[in-house]
DNA sequence: TCGTTAATCGCAACCAGTTGCAATAACTTT
DNA sequence: AAAGTTATTGCAACTGGTTGCGATTAACGA
C-alpha cells in the first residue's frame, strides 16, 4: 500500500471514481513525510486543485481509511493521517507536552489484548492505537502540562 | 469524592465560588447512575435552573474534572461525565456496537505502563482510559459495525 | 464519440465543544 | 449591611468536523 498505483487499484476495484480530489488528496499525504493534520493537507492540496473543498478532503481521507489506504492518528484531538504502514500496523505514543508522535510495535499491545479477551470477551480495536503521555524529553525537560489529561 | 459535601469542600479551598449553577450541576450527576452525556447533564439542570447554559456545563465539567470531582469518559466520541470513583480509578471498555461501557481494573493496565515506561521512557495517561472495542454481546449477535474502528 | 446515470463535489447549514467579552453576582472587607 | 473586587455567567461568535442537497462529472454502454 506504500505507491500510489495500489491505492488506486484498490479504489477501482471497490467501484469507487478516480476524480482529481482523490488523486492529489493520496499523492499530497505520500509525499508529505508521516501524519499530516488535514487541514496541512487540505491547504496542501488547494495549491495543486483551487476549487478543493475541505469536506472533500475529509470524506476522501475517511474513504481511504475505510480502504485501507491510509491509517487515522489522533494527534491532541485533531485528526491526523498517514499512508497506512506496508510492514504491518504500528501504534503511536503522542506526547501531550510536544505533541510529538511515536511509533509503538503493536509487540507491547499483543499480551493487553488476549487479556482482554480471556477475562471479558472484549475485542478491543488496537489496529490504529494512540496512548497519549508525556515523553522521555518533555519529563527530562519538565514541561508537564495542566493535570488536564484525556 | 463521593458525596457533595465533599466536593463544594474541595471547591471552596481552591478558592472557587459555590453558584448555583455548580451546584447544581453537582447534585444532577451525583443523583444520575453511572456516567452521564453532557446533554443529559444539560437538560436535567435546566429544568432546576432554567437559564443554566449550555456553556457553564461545559466549563462546570471541566472545573470539576481538574478538581478530581468528576472523571472524564468518552464514549462514541461524544464526552460523558461520572462521579469519580472514591475506591481507586477505574477504566472502561467502550462497546462501539452498542455504545455500552465496561469498567476496567488498573490491574489490567499496570503491565502495559511498567512496559512504555521502561522501554521509552513514555509516562501515558491511563488514568481516565478507555479502549475502544466490541463487547461479548455484540460479538454474539453478530452486530459489528463498519470497519471504520477509531 | 456521444448520452446516460449514479457517484462525487461544492456549498452552506449543521453538530459538539470552546472562547471573548460585557454584565452579573459570590465572596471579602469594612 | 453596604461597597468593592474579581470570578463566573450568558450570550454570541468561533473551531474542527459532518451532512443534506442540487449541480457536476467519471465511468460505462451504444
Amino acid at each position: 500500500m506504500i505507491n500510489h498505483e495500489k491505492a488506486i487499484e484498490t479504489l477501482r476495484l471497490k467501484g469507487h471514481r478516480l476524480t482529481p480530489q482523490r488523486l492529489i488528496v493520496l499523492s499530497t499525504i505520500a509525499s508529505g513525510d508521516g501524519h499530516m493534520g488535514v487541514d496541512e493537507v487540505f491547504q496542501a492540496a488547494k495549491k495543486a486543485y483551487p476549487y478543493m473543498d475541505i469536506a472533500t478532503v475529509y470524506r476522501t481521507l475517511r474513504l481511504f481509511k475505510g480502504l485501507g489506504v491510509v491509517t487515522e492518528v489522533a494527534i491532541g484531538d485533531r485528526l491526523h493521517f498517514e499512508l497506512t504502514d506496508p510492514d504491518g500496523h504500528h501504534h503511536h505514543m503522542v506526547c501531550r507536552a510536544c505533541n510529538g508522535a511515536f511509533n509503538l510495535s503493536p509487540h507491547y499491545l499483543a499480551e493487553f489484548r488476549d487479556t482482554l479477551n480471556k477475562e471479558f470477551g472484549f475485542e478491543p480495536d488496537l489496529e490504529h492505537f494512540a496512548v497519549s503521555g508525556v515523553c522521555a524529553k518533555c519529563q527530562e525537560a519538565g514541561v508537564i502540562p495542566n493535570g488536564n489529561q484525556a
